[in-house]
Formats: structure tokens, sequence, C-alpha cells
DNA sequence: GTCTATAACATGATAGAC
DNA sequence: GTCTATCATGTTATAGAC
């Protein structure tokens, strides 16, 4: 195996397990272990711990924003693409992304969190703000207060998402099949979204 | 010192540090420290650090249930409780709370896993989705999906607050005056309670 | 009720052979 | 490039004196 194929390999077991616990909960050595390498070899590739996670990161953050972006680019109403934002990011969080911002403000030095900050902002809140600001441009959306423009706007709808229905709530958890469970994060999506441009309000 | 006094006193700080750092990013020793002890005698009051920590979030949540008992019972419209809500929850949450969760699914064992589910449940849910509960069924609301009822109307009010305006994100944070501070959590509180209610698109 | 001393273990990181 | 061996440190928790 290459030295590169490596890299990627310890770049993602180490995505997978950073988003389900955390990054003062995994270990290095529990990284190691999943790559079949023992736990100095990882040193070969990252200096310290802090900088296999900012990697881990900035590579995830990468490839979010292509695909925030093209949504952002396409000729389709504010709702559609929010929805499509919404379906994108419910699916991602799945995978993690939620652990990011606690472990980027309370876990790493000020030089790798002021770094990640900005590759978040571009990433993530640029290219969905632009939607926001789109539908704020025709009138389409008002600002519900002061201030609470479009980025702003787009740190809400992120907080939106990480809702989810209680039902994940009971220990059970009798999952549906992938195919089904898609489906039902598209409805969620839809229904998010619609709940944001229309309220809780009868119209 | 009493016994007693000491236990509370422990139980204070772990919570401040616990708020702020999360379960596994405090130690013993630092609690410890922080009440003028050693180590070892925080287990002369707690048999292991995550009873400590069930303990301090029991103690927590009883002391907001009662708020948000009394603040569901006012007479007053639904727009008016939520509001309350929201504030309150956002005071509380500048001193933490919103690690909680996180903890509670990754760091503790199912047994008190469970247990402390079900004080949250009982705590802040529940009351909460009490008074949406009454907008439902007076029509002042509608259920924006199937199976999206009060308590998960809660949830996703929960998630809303989280949400804090992208100036908190830039690092200078010249923090106004506490009064003020105040003023402007309240103002916020309404804003998000009545983006809920009425949504993005202009009526 | 609190201390000192320490057990038993996990962690991030380094040295140096191959 | 990966290994074995190991260091220095920090962790939860226990034993036993006072």
């Amino acid at each position: 195996m290459t030295d590169a194929d490596t890299q990627r390999l310890i770049l993602q077991t180490a995505r997978r397990f950073f988003m389900e616990s955390g990054y003062r909960a995994v270990s290095t050595r529990r990284i190691a272990d999943a790559c079949g390498l023992t736990q100095p070899a990882l040193y070969h590739y990252f200096a310290t711990k802090q900088d296999l996670y900012v990697a881990v990161m900035i590579d995830m953050l990468s490839g979010m924003q292509s695909v925030l972006d093209r949504i952002a680019r396409r000729s389709e109403t504010v709702q559609e693409r929010l929805s499509r934002v919404a379906l994108f990011l419910l699916e991602q969080s799945h995978e993690g992304m939620e652990m990011m911002l606690h472990d980027i403000v309370r876990e790493l030095g000020t030089t790798a969190r002021d770094a990640l900050n900005q590759a978040f902002y571009r990433a993530m809140i640029q290219p969905v703000a632009s939607i926001f600001a789109e539908g704020l441009a025709a009138g389409e959306l008002i600002t519900p207060a002061a201030g609470m423009e479009a980025v702003n706007l787009t740190f809400l709808l992120l907080n939106l998402l990480k809702y989810r229905p209680a039902e994940n709530w009971k220990t059970d958890a009798a999952s549906p099949a992938a195919s089904e469970q898609r489906e039902l994060l598209a409805l969620h999506a839809n229904t998010l979204v619609n709940l944001l441009l229309n309220g809780l309000r009868p119209r």
C-alpha cells in the first residue's frame, strides 16, 4: 500500500471515529488499530493528534463546499434549494458533523480553531447564505430582526437541522431500511424548510 | 463545613465545569481543587465520577422543572409563555446545558443514560410541550407534518435556541454589560419565538 | 471528613531498529 | 514505512492513617 493510500485510510477512519465520539474520546491507538497499524505509525503521517483532526476536518469541509456551491447555483426557487441543502446536511450529519463545532471551540488550540472556523465559514455558511440573500433581495423573505441577515439565517437553519423526531430517543430504535430512511429524510428536510419559511401559525 | 454544605459545593462546582467543558474533559482532580479538597475526598460523597455527573444533572433538571412548570401555568398567550421559556433557556444555556445531551448519549453507561433521559423528558420536554399542546388544541398553531405534535415541536424549539448570532463567532467579543446582555437575550428570545410562529415569509 | 500514598491503567508522543 | 519498546503524564479509584 502506498504512502498516499495509507494517509487516506487514516483520514477516513479518523473522520468516522471523530464524528461518532468527538476529538477527546477517540484515542490515536483506536484509529491506528482500525487501520491495521500500530499507534506510532500514525506519527509518520501526522505530527500530532490535533494536526490529524484538523486535516480530517479540512478534508471533510472541502467535500461539502463543492456540493453546497453546486446546490446554491441551481436555477430553482429559494425553497427548493434550501430543501436540497437541508437534505444533504441531514444525510451528512448522520455521519457526524454535529460534533465538529463542539470540538473546534472546546478542544483545539487557538491557531487550529481559527483555521477551522474560517474553513467552516467558507465551506458551509457562505454557500447557504447566498441562497438566503437571494430570497431577501427578491422580497420573498423578511429579516426577522435587526441584523439577522443571510449569514445569521444560515446559522439558524443549521441549528434547526439538528432536530430529530422524538422517536429516535426511544432505546429500541427498530430502524427502517436504508432506502426508506432516505425518503424519510427527504420528507423531514422539506418539513423543516417549510416550517422555517411559513411558521407554525396557519396562514 | 458540614457534610451537606460540602456536597452542595461539589455539585455546584462540578456543574459549572461539566457545562463548560463536558464530562470527559473535566477531571475529578480539577473539581476537587476548585473546591479546596484533594481528589480522593470527592469519593466520600460520590462513588464514581459518573455518579457525580448524574447527581449534577438531576439537581439541575429539578431546578429547571419548577421554573418551566410555573411558566407553563401562567395565564398568558401561547406566544408570551413560549417567549418566557425561550428567555429562561437562553439564560441557562449561557451557563451550559448544551453539553448535556452530548454527554448523556456518548459518555454515559446505559443505566445512567436512561435515568437522565427520563429526567430530562419530565423536567424540560413535558412542561413546554403542554404549552404547544394548548396552542394546537385552540387552532392557533398547526402541525407542520404528520406526527409532529407538541413533544416534537418542543424538541424543535430547543434546537432553535442553540442558535447564536454570528457576532459571537468573532474572537474579539467585546461583551456588553450584564444588564444590557439580559435585554439583548430577551429580544433574542422574542425574535426566535416569533420566527417559529410566523416564519420567514412576509404575511 | 479529609488527608497521603499509591495502584492500575490509558493517553500522546519519541527513540531507534529494520 | 512500520515496528517494538518506552517515557512522561494524567486518569479514576482504593487503602489506610488521623
